[in-house]
RNA sequence: CGGGGCGUAGCGUAGCCUGGUAACGCACCUGCUUUGGGAGCAGGGGAUCGCUGGUUCGAAUCCAGUCGCCCCGACCA
């Protein structure tokens, strides 16, 4: 009934599953284009919240940018252009006029952000100019996966401009650490943060750092990206101000983004065989209220689920309740279990008796009665284990899957099957980079912030290290 | 863009090899009995078999073309 494959038999069929019955998405008509539903909307709307909140608290303040971009201005950051333009969409008609000009549909929103700050900025007074929008972005890929990678995608994009190179990467790295506390706080999904290779680093940046993820796969999903644009668009977009010092000076601008794909993100670090299972922190629901239709319910049971509804409610949680005579209770378990919601509350007439809820986690399957005096500061307490459990996991799983490879053979050895992150010492060169990739379909996901001092040759070369780096098969 | 697979009721499939006018499970509708781990019985509605053309007395089935989707790779949040 449940028509989940088991992870162990089929990961990504598994997680195509789990999308699809948990009713977080479906395929439109659109291909690559997934339809986000309401239910995996609703965590959408959770991580936009709290992600939003730190945004403001740091400073930042939304705005919107439109979709379409006259061509001209993608051409303007050459290597913006050769890192986009193979997966941009082209709009070439408005009704029945060919336009004179194509518009592109913003794969990202540096050109056109970059063109308004250089009309805004004019002095030193001007800046930083800490700008967010939450928007909609285009980007043809070949192969999509719902949430993981889709022709459009929702994410929210940073764009900041500022009087100084040391002040644009404190900002940089401010968000990066934003991402890493959100990811594992709210989401419970542990990341590493790290610079990224040149070879990986985003179209037209002078430095990406990236959180990355691991999946309970063994493979590494790059959460979120940060990027020290240094004055690279500043200067193809005339991005210009008069100094303190009264020269005129080009501004130091970042960028920095986290999309959808979080959700995908959240989905395979945490579900499991009976679908998802997820982060009360981000969960649509994070109590559902399940009522024993015995006898009169309606009368002595009823009342009672409604009662604790609103107090949950009051008390700030998301609480469901499933009063629907439609569905049995054993199929409102096991369908609540498959939507991942944290905690489930049985309510039936040997409760009311004895003064008890029935309780019953997601995480770890324990079920125990719990006493009605005191509820609801009960279930915050039990939440927030859960929250914290889910974190300790991923954790865990994470050292698990994670080792250090000081030769190559070791190197190739660990990277066999779906093995997790692979530490390894590298030259910094792109060639053994690309050659590490060829022979084993490892990337270099990033070199970790606090990466300790190199004492190992290069694990492909052999020649002197400028870095310990992180490798894994990615999404 | 290479390799593989699939289009039959809302969903998942069988039927196709060997042509004879579409079947099963779930879901849905009605009624009754049920309800503490995906309820049971009875009755019922719903598909011109992706599309186009061809072969044939006759095509879901054979042939050709075409469109679309999924998976695995190379490229990417």
């Amino acid at each position: 009934m449940t028509e989940i494959t088991p992870r162990s038999e089929d990961f990504s069929k598994w997680y195509l599953d789990v999308v699809k019955r948990a009713e977080l998405a479906d395929y439109s008509p659109v291909k690559g284009c997934m339809v986000i539903r309401p239910y995996g909307y609703a965590i959408w709307e959770n991580i936009q919240r709290l992600l939003d909140a730190r945004f403001k608290a740091t400073g930042h303040v939304n705005a919107y940018f439109p979709l379409f971009i006259p061509e001209s201005l993608l051409m303007k950051e050459k290597d913006h252009v050769e890192g986009f333009a193979p997966q941009v969409a082209y709009v070439t008609r408005g009704g029945d006029e060919e336009l004179e000009e194509r518009l592109i549909v913003r794969p990202t929103s540096e050109v056109i952000i970059g063109t308004m700050y250089a009309k805004w900025v004019k002095s030193w007074r001007d800046l930083p100019v800490l700008i967010n929008q939450w928007a909609n972005v285009v980007r043809w890929e070949k192969v999509t996966r719902p949430f993981l990678r889709t022709t459009e995608f929702l994410w929210q994009e940073g764009h900041t401009a500022h009087e100084t190179a040391e002040e644009a990467e404190v900002e940089t790295l401010k968000i990066l650490a934003l991402y890493k506390e959100f990811c594992e706080n709210e989401l419970a999904m542990p990341v590493m943060d790290g610079i990224k290779s040149e070879s990986e680093k985003f179209a037209g940046a002078s430095r990406t750092y990236s959180i990355e993820a691991l999946m309970g796969d063994g493979r590494a999903l790059q959460a979120g990206t940060s990027h020290n644009l240094g004055q690279n668009f500043a200067k193809a977009f005339e991005i210009q101000f008069q100094g303190r010092d009264k020269t005129v000076q080009h501004a130091w601008t970042t960028s920095w983004g986290v999309s959808t794909r979080l959700i995908g993100g959240v989905i395979m670090t945490h579900g499991d065989d009976s679908g998802l299972v997820l982060p009360p922190n981000v969960a649509p629901h994070q109590v559902v209220i399940v009522p024993i239709p015995r006898g009169d319910w309606k009368t002595t049971v009823l009342p009672t689920c409604e009662k604790i509804k609103a107090e949950l409610e009051a008390a700030g949680i998301r609480v469901k309740l499933d009063a629907d005579e439609e569905n049995s209770p054993g199929w409102k378990f096991a369908e609540y279990e498959m939507r991942g919601v944290p905690l489930r509350l049985e309510i039936g007439p040997k409760d009311i008796e004895k003064g008890t809820v029935f309780s019953a986690r997601r995480d770890t399957r324990e079920k125990a009665p719990l006493s009605m005096e005191g509820l609801t500061t009960t279930i915050k307490e039990l939440l927030a284990a859960i929250q914290s459990n889910l974190l300790a996991r991923a954790r865990a799983f994470r050292e698990e899957h994670t080792s250090e490879a000081t030769t190559w053979d070791e190197f190739k050895a660990a990277m066999e099957g779906r093995p997790g992150f692979v530490i390894a010492s590298w030259c910094g060169s792109a060639d053994c980079e690309a050659q590490i990739k060829t022979e084993t379909q490892a990337t270099l996901r990033n070199i970790p912030m606090n990466s300790p001092k190199v004492d190992s040759p290069c694990i492909k070369c052999n020649g002197a290290s400028t870095a310990k780096a992180w490798f894994a098969k990615a999404y």
